[in-house]
RNA sequence: GGCCCCGUAGUGUAGCGGUUUACCACGCCUGCCUGUCACGCAGGAGAUCGCCGGUUCAAAUCCGGUCGGGGUCGCCA
């Protein structure tokens, strides 16, 4: 019979009509005479009752059901009487009488509590991802994904903007992270690498005249993962000719609006914040902060620069300096433990110590209150830490580097711990005004904070032979709840600059022609004024979904080592395979079977 | 590559040198039950305490190593 409904569409407008179901049992609640099984697929769950009076033989099989059977179930809606409807259930106050029932699989035993997989842990989800993503929540994300991606096309579509697929077969540059390679069959000793992001043939496609491209793209990275960080990903990847930056910034300002009035119904008035990077770094110790609650990072350097206290005074006369954080209301809030809980985050950006004083109405109090017992140098410390008699002070004082990022970070622990925000709320923010170039101390040179196709800003291009560290770039990141959420730049597109943005990242002539001489060629044949942007689409969506971890709103997501325990991946090859690409294996073989963990389909009948 | 945390029935956990025959809950199996909804009740099976080595009269428990997982710093233009 073909299904006519799913289990979790059925309302009241049904009642009386026959249904044919098809789903998963999640749950059989036996009582003898009769029994209810709750059933189960994408769109929800419905209650289905088995009784003696409309099908003893049907009955007889329901008692047979397990937990994950898949089954067809042909019944009519029923109404629950007063007191059997469930609050809880969104299909709670009908129930479908059953007249027939049908075992289409019987399931084994679940490997873990697929409806409660909170504390199952992450391997064995991955292993059993097909059973996993049966989860309400896992089912949830994936569709908010599809309907994120479906606005975003639609949006994209609506202005102009030509879906263009590029190769993942291409070419691998220096520059950025590490590339995923693959062999050449036909080319002996030659390699593809996967695109880290298409950016160079999406430029490419300006100068072909497309003007509007877009591409939802996976891209891969072979670098070390995070919670928001998988080794391949998925760009919403953008490239507009003759725009400005503020043009292109307002332009996705209104999709990302569109996106969350489309998914989460959410409508975002308000233009979202454009802030200084320089700004965001001084007072939210961060490039892409979270601006859902104010506790800024307060620069107490001056004030604190001759106090008895050494580690703030001598630090400064490093070239160092003393910033701080204070936590409204915190003096009390606070144990002697619980800040030393807070020392263990800052001691990982390579912070020394966190020193504290609690504002009480008499002055200051903890270990280091001795030093700030002078009247004036507390009054200058309460002021520039706009503090009140209640408040605890947070201090970090290192080279500015380490201070931003161990108070950056312990900023965020805060506003989380302190729940200063609201769990749902969205802040974005434009983060503006970034550097061209950072320097590389390990590699002795600079590099591009970017990448090296950003156009510096005007006023700054004669910098670029002169004083490089100076340079403002005309980039741009959108910021999401303390993520970046997308990044883009205007762009080069004259050979004469970008030759000399490429020396500057000590490129020789013969480098940069070998790497990028075919798009400093592709420069000479009118190139067009462009510019774009790349959102993280995983990013996006776990944020949109309220989820801690990328991995939360991907299918298939790989481990923290890279691996994905479902199908074994990466695994070893076969010599033949190896020897067609060239190749010859150096690790050991041991080495390799014993990191060669997984193994399923064996029962252990 | 560095640092931190975790490995105990199918799942989540308790136990942290000897009163242990390794606790509890869920799940599983058997039986009972006609209004349950994470149904209930009675009974039952299920664990070489990740692995290797050491300390000790005695190790799930302490120590070292190793493997696996998670987080984080580095890395991620």
């Amino acid at each position: 019979m073909e299904r006519t409904n799913y289990c979790g569409r059925i309302n009241q407008t049904y009642l009386g009509q026959d249904v044919v179901l098809k789903g998963w049992v999640q749950r059989r609640r036996d009582l003898g005479g009769m029994v209810f099984v709750d059933l189960r697929d994408r769109e929800g769950i419905v209650q289905v009752v088995f009784n003696e009076e409309t099908n003893e033989k049907v009955l007889k099989t329901a008692h047979e059901l397990h937990s994950e059977d898949v089954i067809e179930v042909i019944g009519e809606v029923a109404e629950r009487i007063d007191g059997q409807k469930n609050e809880n259930l969104a299909t709670g106050s009908i129930e479908v009488v059953a007249k027939d029932l049908k075992i289409l699989n019987a399931a084994q035993t679940p490997p873990f509590n697929i409806a409660h997989h909170e504390g199952t842990s992450n391997d064995l989800r991955l292993k059993y991802r097909y059973l996993d993503l049966r989860n309400e929540r896992m089912q949830r994300n994936l569709m908010l994904r599809h309907k994120v991606t479906h606005a975003i096309r639609n949006f994209l579509d609506k202005h102009q903007f030509i879906d263009i697929e590029t190769p993942y077969l291409t070419k691998s540059t220096p520059e950025g992270a590490r590339d995923y390679l693959v062999p050449s069959r036909v080319h002996d000793g030659k390699f593809y690498a996967l695109p880290q992001s298409p950016q160079i043939l999406k430029q490419l496609l300006m100068a072909s005249g497309f003007d509007r491209y877009y591409q939802i793209v996976r891209c891969f990275r072979d670098e070390d993962l995070r919670g928001d960080r998988q080794p391949e990903f998925t760009q919403v990847d953008l490239e507009m000719s003759f725009l400005s930056e503020e043009e292109i910034r307002n332009l996705m300002e209104e999709m990302l609006k569109y996106v969350v009035k489309q998914t989460s119904g959410q409508e975002i008035k308000a233009s979202f914040p454009v802030m200084n990077y320089d700004d965001a770094m001084a007072n939210y110790g961060s490039d892409k902060p979270d601006i859902r609650f104010e506790m800024l990072l307060k620069d107490v350097t001056g004030v604190v620069k001759n106090c008895d206290f050494k580690v703030f005074s001598s630090t400064i006369e490093q070239g160092g300096a003393v910033k701080g954080l204070t936590v409204a209301g915190g003096a009390d809030q606070f144990t002697r433990k619980q800040i030393d809980a807070l020392q263990e985050i800052v001691s990982q950006h390579g912070a020394k110590g966190l020193a504290w004083l609690k504002v009480t109405e008499e002055g200051f109090s903890g270990p280091i209150a001795r030093f700030f017992e002078e009247e004036a140098l507390q009054s200058s410390l309460m002021d520039a830490m706009g503090a009140e008699a209640g408040d605890l002070l947070l201090f970090v004082a290192d080279k500015l580097q380490v201070v931003h990022a161990a108070l950056g970070d312990l900023r965020v622990h805060l506003g989380q711990m302190l729940k200063l925000y609201a769990p749902d709320e969205l802040a974005f923010l434009w983060v503006v005004n970034w550097p061209l170039y950072e320097y590389d101390e390990e590699q002795g040179r600079f590099v591009a904070s970017h990448h090296p196709f950003t156009r510096p800003q005007a006023q700054d291009i004669e910098k670029l032979s002169t004083n490089p560290y100076d340079i403002r770039a005309q980039a741009y990141d959108i910021v999401l709840n303390g993520y970046e959420v997308g990044g883009g730049s205007l762009r080069i597109h004259e050979r004469e600059l970008q030759e000399m943005m490429l020396h500057t990242l000590g490129f020789s002539d013969e480098e940069m022609y070998q790497q990028f001489g075919f798009l400093l060629e592709a420069m000479n044949y009118g190139f067009p004024p462009h510019g774009g942007i790349a959102l993280g689409l995983d990013r996006l969506v776990m944020i949109l979904a309220n989820e801690p971890n990328i991995r939360e709103v991907i299918a298939f997501p790989k481990n923290g080592k890279a691996a994905d325990p479902l199908t074994g991946a990466p695994s070893m090859v076969s010599k033949d395979q190896l020897d067609e690409l060239h190749l010859k294996v150096t690790a050991s073989k041991e080495k390799m079977v014993a990191d060669n963990v997984f193994d399923f389909g064996q029962e252990d009948e």
